[in-house]
RNA sequence: GUGGGCGUAGUGUAGUGGUUAACACGUCAGGUUGUGGCCCUGAAGAUCGAGGGUUCGAUCCCCUCCGCUCACCCCA
């Protein structure tokens, strides 16, 4: 075994492997510009404090999930394990509440989470997300959630399922909270020991308890939509009303109204939502969100309404994969040079410049190997042509091209960067 | 943090309480004179995850640790 891996809940990404994330990372750029976002890049690490306010204090991510160290000038910092409150951040520091609203943005980058990894789970991860920041209407809200769908789409990825909710905002949730809390007092010999815990703590967890005890609890609790208060009740209709009009562009866009969807992270407020494969088990969210109007003014910028939502790029690829949405080309370089000898060594060095510089794929085969070896090697690399040099082409001043892909008969060409540029490109 | 499964060449696997641990793919080299794919031959490549124990002797049995993996918690 090797002294030294990658560490545990990390992955090395190896150039095979490549393709689908650049198609992932591609199809993600398109999308979010279809619909005006535009690309920001915060720190990987910020501010041990901003998390803990942003994300909130009694979440899993920040107890116990967190890369957090203390850096030499002795400020507390962790690496990000999400990214939502680090573009907040950025939006009260350049004052972006002075561009037209709201301000739209996305990021696809790396983060990080102290977890045990599982599958679809690791400790660096990759997401996509955006957030559209400066409009509370629910429009708005639909628009993400249109963009989310979209972006799943146009991967390729079907037979996925959106899950929506709302769970108020800072004036209905308490009295939704004391009704949870109440009921399941009324239940507490019933719920497993983690729900017992978690009632005074984070009511709103135990409604997403997997245990089979607890599903029937859940099932019957009090519904976070019941208790909305005016505001919050109009914005929960017309986000439904929006979703609806979406239809007519997805007729696969069957939202279903989650009463027991609620979100590990503390600043959502009303709508919550998330994408999943129709039949997924464990680990399987595509993407998750919701609305944050609260989370700006908790790290200190002005009372400013925001929402947004993340994907999992490591999930979404395996999804790819799963579903076989997209095709690796198995293309390899236009040509590779096969060289016998010094002077046509030094020949293939100066004509593979000459050809890259024109745009081509073009690598001499290994040196000092036999021609034999040195075809087997352009024909394991799927190459379009060898170009074969020798003491005899450097005499005639005319290299043997020979097509590797169909048995055509290799053809001689001038061993000039003008001629042989021609040749390969076919014309 | 808790529980289950698994750890043999780069990869995927086989195997046995006892001399040189096997096969496939991959890699490299050959199959005469400068030409790939198929085929054939050969070579390199594994302290059988680590440490301890049982035994005359362990890769194989037992224990501990480490790692991978799946699940729980939670989430992307």
């Amino acid at each position: 075994m090797p002294s030294f891996r990658a560490p545990r809940g990390t992955y090395d990404i190896l150039p095979e492997e490549q393709p689908y994330w650049m198609f992932a990372l591609k199809t993600a750029a398109e999308t979010a510009a279809l619909f005006g976002y535009g690309r920001i890049d915060t720190p990987m690490f910020e501010p041990t404090d901003l998390f803990e306010r942003g994300v909130g204090d009694a979440t899993d991510i920040v107890q116990k999930e967190m890369y957090t160290f203390e850096d030499h000038g002795g400020d507390s910092m962790t690496l990000r394990p999400e990214g939502t409150a680090g573009v907040c951040r950025a939006y009260i520091e350049h004052g972006l509440h002075n561009q037209p609203q709201p301000v739209r943005m996305y990021y696809a980058s790396n983060f990080f989470r102290y977890e045990r990894p599982q599958a679809g789970r690791f400790r660096q991860f990759a997401q996509f997300g955006v957030e559209a920041i400066g409009d509370g209407s629910p429009n708005v809200d639909v628009e993400v959630i249109e963009l989310g769908w979209s972006f799943i789409r146009a991967l390729g990825i079907t037979g996925t399922q959106l899950r929506i909710n709302s769970i108020g905002d800072a004036e209905c949730r308490p009295a939704y909270l004391d009704a949870l809390r109440a009921y399941y007092r009324g239940h507490i010999d019933e719920v497993c020991d983690d729900d017992r815990q978690r009632l005074e703590r984070a009511p709103l967890r135990l409604l997403d308890c997997k245990k089979r005890q607890c599903q029937a609890i859940g099932n019957a609790a009090p519904k976070s939509t019941d208790y909305l208060c005016e505001d919050c009740e109009q914005h929960w209709a017309s986000v439904t009303a929006l979703l609806g009009g979406l239809k007519e562009t997805y007729p696969d866009l069957d939202y279903y109204v989650d009463h027991r969807l609620v979100r590990g992270l503390d600043y959502y407020t009303r709508t919550v939502f998330e994408i999943e494969p129709e039949n997924a088990a464990g680990q399987s969210t595509l993407l998750g969100g919701g609305r944050y109007d609260g989370l700006i003014e908790e790290i200190g910028g002005q009372s400013t309404p925001g929402i947004g939502y993340a994907s999992g790029l490591d999930r979404i690829i395996a999804e790819i994969k799963a579903q076989e949405t997209y095709e690796v080309s198995d293309a390899g370089p236009d040509a590779v040079i096969v060289h016998l000898g010094e002077a046509a060594g030094l020949r293939a060095s100066a004509l593979a410049a000459g050809l890259r510089a024109e745009g081509l794929s073009v690598l001499t085969a290994p040196a000092g190997r036999s021609m034999r070896a040195q075809m087997r090697y352009s024909n394991s690399l799927n190459a379009r042509y060898a170009l074969i040099i020798g003491d005899r082409e450097i005499e005639s001043g005319e290299g043997a091209l020979r097509p590797l892909q169909s048995n055509d008969d290799q053809v001689g060409v001038s061993l000039s960067v003008e001629a042989l540029s021609r040749a390969v490109r076919g014309d």
